[in-house]
DNA sequence: TGATTTTTTGAGTAATTTATCTAAAATTTG
DNA sequence: CAAATTTTAGATAAATTACTCAAAAAATCA
């Protein structure tokens, strides 16, 4: 237990706030006043914390990568029923992801907009947790495949990341308030590609 | 011939390479004065021609429009071999779209980020654009449809939507440097498809 | 040549934003 | 209760940024 004053703030809602702000506006146009401002935090607590904005932007992609896209790297990892899984995947992305200019992707985003006064540290974290997501998506479908459930001979890698560029896809025009038939088309597909390689 | 001294820039280079900026680094990323510099003129100027930054981004943001995208849907329309076209517009994306870092597309930029402060303004741009290629899409697989090129039958959208949302997630993906395997396949998969319509 | 128009030049300003400092209040452990 | 530690809260440096002003330069037209 530590000795002084215990922090008044919850260190979890204030990094899903600050993934919101800045999944919906990216980094240079959330201001450190207007962080604070949203979580609820005094701004001498931020910095004691977090160091500084580049800290908090740091520690809210990783906090985004353990929140956001591990439970569902866990989830195809784990599943009984692979197909399900993925199933069950892609229907989520088009839920949360897919959902106009609130959804998104924080990875997505930072993807997008890539990180020049620090080359490596953002980017190389959603490269790092979207790499993640690659390799799960390609291990489940190769799962599927030994479960009889796909018939997939080379392609599992190929089709994996198709996966991945479609939910990309999916997530900036969701973000830049495509009409939402674009979304579910994508969508559509996706689980059409599934549906092709199902085993007879 | 105009009146005054001469402009000592060419206002297409200046969008051209105010456009490679804004791709690479997002609107906020770049100051006015990197802007100067780059293009080679003063700051002066660019606010006589430009108004301020917001001016010039959306001047850019409607350049690139006109050329890099409008060429492609007029090839798109044009062309006497619909499947051929849309072939080569595929693979073309991959070529400078996808080409990682210095790749990407502004649009998909503009869509990811978004823009707060003047809501409707450059995001506005970046979605008119993108629907026309849109509908470009699907009257070209229309049209290879009833060319006979390919078997089509209400799948069309579908599949112009997916196609987009691919080229989306090829943009994104690049610019943030994934790995080039996962481009191609993205890529190959989009080919692919077209493939799996074809007329027997 | 001289007047006029427009652009460039180069320094300068105003404002926003990040980041820090100071001091007091709060809450735990010893 | 006292000591230690941390959070508040407000004010303020410091730096970056967008943007402007006034005069010089280069063209056209009289």
């Amino acid at each position: 237990m530590p000795r002084g004053r215990p922090p008044k703030f919850d260190e979890t809602h204030v990094l899903d706030t600050a993934a919101d702000l800045f999944k919906r506006h990216g980094y240079d146009a959330v201001s450190v006043a207007e962080l604070c401002d949203a979580t609820g935090l005094a701004m001498q607590s931020l910095y004691n914390r977090f160091g500084d904005k580049a800290g908090l932007y740091r520690k809210t992609l990783d906090h985004y990568g353990k929140t956001a896209n591990d439970p569902q790297i866990a989830a195809l990892h784990a599943a009984d029923d692979p197909l399900a899984a993925l199933q069950r995947f892609i229907r989520g992305w088009r839920h949360h992801a897919g959902a106009g200019p609130d959804g998104g992707c924080l990875f997505a985003q930072a993807l997008a907009r890539g990180d020049r006064l620090n080359p490596d540290a953002p980017d190389a974290t959603a490269r790092a947790y979207t790499a993640r997501l690659r390799k799960a998506l390609a291990a489940t479908l190769r799962r599927a495949a030994d479960h009889g459930q796909l018939t997939l001979d080379t392609d599992a890698p190929r089709l994996a990341d198709t996966l991945l560029t479609l939910t990309l896809g999916v997530a900036v025009a969701g973000r830049g308030g495509m009409p939402a038939p674009l979304i579910d088309h994508a969508i559509t597909t996706a689980l059409g590609l599934l549906d092709d390689h199902a085993a007879a």
